[in-house]
DNA sequence: CGGTCTCTTGAAATGTGTCAAAGGCCGTGG
DNA sequence: CCACGGCCTTTGACACATTTCAAGAGACCG
């Protein structure tokens, strides 16, 4: 799955200036970000770190998608958060990682030394208040999947996470939800597996029975089409629209 | 389960003055959270926010545990989070709350009102800071929690949970953990289940199964005693001694 | 056009849930 | 002091969803 990385020289021309961790900086501290940022390119399936690695750097998705995952002694595995773009990879002040981050897609990354960063979060602010945010919102979004992971149906976990998708691809695209949506999935079907916490073939028996009932279909593997989102959320066990549509 | 409320006048009395979100403070801004804050009780079993209520307070947990649920509409229910003696409950930067959070035990909390400690955290960075780094400890616990939850099997599930609420026992009474420890379980069976994404039959049939092969042994129901901690962490799926013992 | 990888589908095995009943603990009241 | 009722927990039998094991289909690439 390749993704055309953005050319860019500073950060105003940056697709996720208003989102990510510096988005609460003026004009005086993102010229500081900009003097220790640099760019980092990963292709799909290549790992960015591996569980236990020295944290060098931290940073901020630009594009693609990156995933979390741990793995047991026997092989299990579990993803255990969706790095999109604009959010943002690794901590401060801890210096190992304890997952393994991997680009799931073609990746760009605007990165700082964790060190300088650190001291950056204790001068200005802005960004230690947007990362709190951040994190705050990440916590929310764990918290939601631990629902999902602890107490939802092969069929309602795989509804809930195309809803999610689709309901972030229609934002992302500013259009109402309600109607048809499509878009691509960028994760493979093992990938999903490990984020619902389901085999490959249980994932795709469910995907078979969402488009039998004509809740969903295919256009390749990869495209998927949402006729009427409304009927694929009354799938997920969640409240009908719980939120999301207004 | 009733716990005797600690009784204090100041933060220089508090049991939680050096790990809650205020640890960070000097003198000076520990008088100013002192001017705003004020202590709350509530019984076992009291709820003390329901998921959709306005966020008017926000605070510490000084005693007790209390936990954030999720509730489907068709009663299915997930633990999301459990509170421990210094843990932060709610969160800046929003009006309501998604969770219940209902008291397990007898609990204190010293609270804030929301907006003024909004504004707290913008005036002393301090607040803001140790804020940051709790918050990214409970997303890891958060992310290890979606390991059990999406991959672990029932008995790694309660080897799990009691092992971590033993080597947490035993390291608040500053003892090595390696031989045997005994402690009180927090919360019921239901609890348990909940927490673990499991029934109550489950919960019940698996701590049956490890008495029976001699992990763990009851002194009535809620006692536990451990006889050989690495024995339970073996039983976790977990690498052994997974970098807790040291 | 053969090889590899991902995905789909089928049949059987198994772990956990569901339903049901009984046991133990504890406070209340006779 | 004992009996009663309520609540939590345990245990059993059976049902069922998901996993496991296995084979085949489809897509992509050299």
């Amino acid at each position: 799955m390749n993704i055309t990385l953005p050319k860019m020289k500073n950060c105003s021309d940056c697709p996720i200036r208003y989102n990510a961790v510096c988005s609460k900086c003026d004009e005086a501290e993102l010229s500081e970000l900009e003097e220790i940022k640099y760019y980092r390119t990963y292709d799909a399936g290549q790992t960015i770190f591996f569980a236990g690695d020295d944290l060098e750097f931290v940073g901020s998705i630009v594009s693609g998608v990156a995933s979390l995952t741990r793995t047991m002694p026997d092989g299990r595995v579990q993803m255990v958060g969706l790095l999109l773009p604009s959010d943002f990879m690794g901590r401060p002040n801890r210096t190992t990682i304890e997952s393994d981050i991997v680009a799931e897609t073609d990746v760009m990354l605007c990165c700082f030394r964790r060190r300088p960063f650190e001291k950056l979060i204790e001068s200005t602010p802005h960004v230690g208040q947007r990362l709190l945010e951040m994190t705050l919102d990440e916590l929310d979004a764990a918290r939601e999947w631990m629902l999902v992971l602890g107490r939802k149906t092969a069929r309602e976990k795989i509804a809930s996470l195309l809803s999610m998708i689709a309901m972030r691809t229609a934002s992302l695209q500013m259009r109402k939800p309600t109607e048809g949506t499509e878009f691509i999935l960028p994760i493979t079907r093992e990938a999903m597996g490990n984020y619902l916490g389901l085999t490959i073939e249980t994932v795709s028996r469910q995907m078979s029975a969402l488009k039998k009932d004509g809740l969903i279909s295919f256009d390749g593997k990869r495209q998927i089409i949402v006729p009427d989102l409304e009927a694929l959320l009354a799938e997920t066990g969640d409240d009908s629209d719980g939120g999301f549509l207004n």
